[in-house]
DNA sequence: ATTATTATTTAGGTTACCCTAAAAATAAAT
DNA sequence: ATTTATTTTTAGGGTAACCTAAATAATAAT
């Protein structure tokens, strides 16, 4: 397996792929590549086993593929726990190195840099580790963007992608946090935050709140 | 720079590219392809400045060329002593991890981990991890097959092929030991020589005694 | 000084992964 | 129910990194 198709793997799985079809597009735009390379692309993951596609409506994993990208998750989020606790990088700094050394990681190297850490549960930040939790995580939480207003709940997850750790930063909103979701617009796409410990509201995109996930307490 | 092209830097220096041309079909035996390949792959290294190469001749790397393969050794050796000293890997285990590890490693992560791992002076295999000190130690360091008869010397290194890593186990041999070089037959290809803790005697095929260096005490 | 051997290069071909432009299919809007 | 807009696919191309077979250059051996 390349780099490269792993990283097909992961998109989709990150994108829903487990349970829906995700449309060429989505994955296009994500990694930045034109849609007929992703055309090619999934018809030569179907080949190999990871994909089930259908012509225009889009591709999802198979169980082989599921259990790859979760792996391949698995060892991204072990990674960024040792960059963050053990080389003090800054959580905002780890995603792309996490990125490359993902795909150099053997099952063995994991599995001692897992016990090395103590067995962590989550990453920096607050993606489950043990690919058994994923699912489990997967269920408990919920977009930011389907969170009901009014109901306080707890970020647990965002999505690391470096400009929007950026983007969360620049709010004040971080793992742990409490919020409330006050007001939603659809049609200016704006959520409006009741911020549980600086008691200010956050406006921000809804756009970009659906990479944000929230537990109920 | 691509992971492959790394790598033919990184061989070019471990063959003494640094100093002298490298022909290449040694080059292409140490990286298992095709003599063309290998043809093809200079003229792209000369373009990109690493490689000063003389057709029917061989490969000489620049000095932007030699640096960049220093960079790329020192990352190997840092990977290598965090997965003996920190993972538990075995000694002989580590060569191919670490090959994967290194292209995926940024300056910055080098430098980290460098600091993380206390400023080691050297690789468990005895490489000097220091770029300074990579030719410092070629200098005071000469090949086991170099060694003068009767002279008692150290191991100091031994380069890090799996295999070669197995043979040298075998024969009782390793980082530290004195030996003393008792015979050198050059038609029969063997070494003989006294080890100085066991107090036995060993033989080794010359032609392997290449990649084990030695220094004078 | 030829001849034989070995090393290197040239020529031509393959696969993986990317692209743009144009055609076709699907979805949305009137 | 058409038209319009969007998405996807097909067609045709490019580069990187590999290959084999055949030609050429360099080296070694007679």
């Amino acid at each position: 397996m390349s780099p490269t198709k792993e990283d097909y793997l992961k998109i989709l799985f990150e994108l829903g792929g487990r349970t829906e079809q995700v449309p060429n597009k989505e994955i296009a735009n994500r990694l930045s590549i034109s849609p007929p390379t992703v055309t090619e692309m999934m018809n030569s993951l179907v080949k190999a086993g990871w994909v089930v596609y259908t012509p225009y409506k889009g591709s999802k994993l198979t169980h082989e593929g599921t259990d790859y990208a979760k792996k391949l998750i698995r060892k991204h989020r072990l990674w960024e726990v040792f960059l963050v606790k053990h080389l003090g990088f800054n959580i905002n700094a780890v995603h792309p190195e996490a990125e490359l050394l993902e795909h150099s990681t053997s099952t063995e190297l994991a599995d001692k840099l897992e016990a090395y850490l103590d067995f962590p549960e989550y990453c920096p930040h607050g993606g489950a580790i043990s690919v058994d939790m994923m699912e489990e995580q997967e269920v408990k939480t919920v977009h930011l963007t389907e969170a009901a207003v009014g109901e306080p709940v707890r970020i647990s997850r965002i999505v690391d992608e470096d400009k929007l750790l950026q983007y969360f930063e620049n709010h004040d909103l971080k793992i742990g946090d409490r919020v409330k979701v006050m007001d939603r617009d659809a049609s200016l796409d704006l959520i409006t935050l009741h911020h549980g410990t600086t008691e200010k509201e956050i406006q921000i995109s809804q756009t970009i709140a659906q990479y944000l996930f929230v537990e109920y307490l």
